[in-house]
DNA sequence: CCTACCGATCGGTAGG
DNA sequence: CCTACCGATCGGTAGG
């Protein structure tokens, strides 16, 4: 079932190992300067190869753009929802997903910012596809954690009368909490704070 | 005490109507395109002057990102701070902060984002004169939350116990989340939640 | 504040 | 995948 939310690939198409070595690079960059702070020249710069041989491997700078937003979900996916989706219990599951998202941003906080967390206030304001596909990630991540945060309370874990929607929204509110203030601070004390506050909610939702 | 800390203007220096104008501008063009995504050429044209005219009025770009920077604070200030400075108790006036912000954040759903919200990330991998008044500017508001938190457990409406730091983070957190979720979403569900949240946690605290 | 201009860089195309 | 090139736009300067 949740497989179905958020399976771990959702890129049709072939891919040349440039493509590839291509879209990794605009991953990365992007999350420090953004996806319209990439230039195709200096990408093919960095990977010593001519700006029109990446225009040719992708056609545009949009085109460009949205294979990056799919591959940044993927390796999001892979990363942080994948592990945990073995864990049995209800709450152990939440808990592990919890924990999983918090590692994640710890482990980035000295290599640049998150994704998600530059590209989503950068497109915000503008309509456009790019933007589209950055809301469809980010919907996907919502519905994630809503679906394990549900699970726990069926599984009885959690009080039943917990309004699911209204924990997913606190948990992830701390999640984002520590990826951003911890890349503005510099410190690992926004990580620490955010556990602290998860397990607090989680205790006031009837976990042991 | 707490205007030391958050005077209502920081800027000392004359400013001409025009340079009023252009920064006003430039601060609701940077709350949606970022401060980057602001150029002089655009400014210009959208005030009716040459781009050689905004230059002569500032000197270079990072001067009007600095400037840009500096005003976006003093609004903040003065639509979200300074009204509840003369709310005499010490959660009544937490409570009125919280409120405030959070109303601040609505008002401004359909007109774009937030200010700090679109540059904190835009900036926060590049270091930067005007990265360093981004963050000057989140500190102050972080110390003006932390201070009002203070005061509420001094003035023993909150548990006296209470950890003001660990408190001053949750709330943060929420009231990015009212603000970051309701643009990206584009409903008023972000701002029920996060002042059901609030309530949650200052009850948590100790709060009738 | 203006016109006129600078070198650099942008995304993208032609042609191979 | 490449070289060579396009028009547009960037921040900024000269000179007034």
């Amino acid at each position: 079932m949740l497989s179905m939310v958020m399976s771990l690939r959702n890129q049709p198409g072939a891919s040349s190992p440039s493509r590839a070595a291509i879209v990794d690079r605009a991953r990365r960059l992007a999350a420090v300067e953004g996806l319209d702070g990439l230039s195709l020249a200096r990408l093919a710069h960095d990977l010593g190869m001519s700006k029109s041989g990446v225009v040719a491997l992708f056609g545009s700078k949009e085109a460009l753009q949205l294979a990056t937003v799919s591959i940044a979900r993927d390796v999001f996916v892979e990363e942080v929802v994948a592990p945990v989706l073995s864990v049995a219990g209800g709450l152990d599951r939440l808990r592990a997903l919890l924990e999983s998202h918090v590692r994640y941003s710890e482990a980035r906080r000295e290599s640049g910012g998150c994704f998600f967390a530059a590209t989503s206030s950068e497109f915000a304001g503008r309509p456009s596809s790019v933007r589209d596909a950055i809301l469809a990630a980010r919907a996907e991540w919502d519905a994630v954690l809503l679906r394990i945060v549900e699970r726990a309370i069926g599984k009885g874990d959690l009080d039943p009368d917990t309004d699911a929607e209204q924990l997913a929204y606190q948990l992830r509110a701390l999640l984002e909490a520590a990826s951003t203030d911890a890349l503005r601070l510099g410190t690992a004390e926004p990580h620490r704070r955010t556990r602290i506050a998860i397990e607090a909610v989680l205790r006031s939702a009837g976990a042991p």
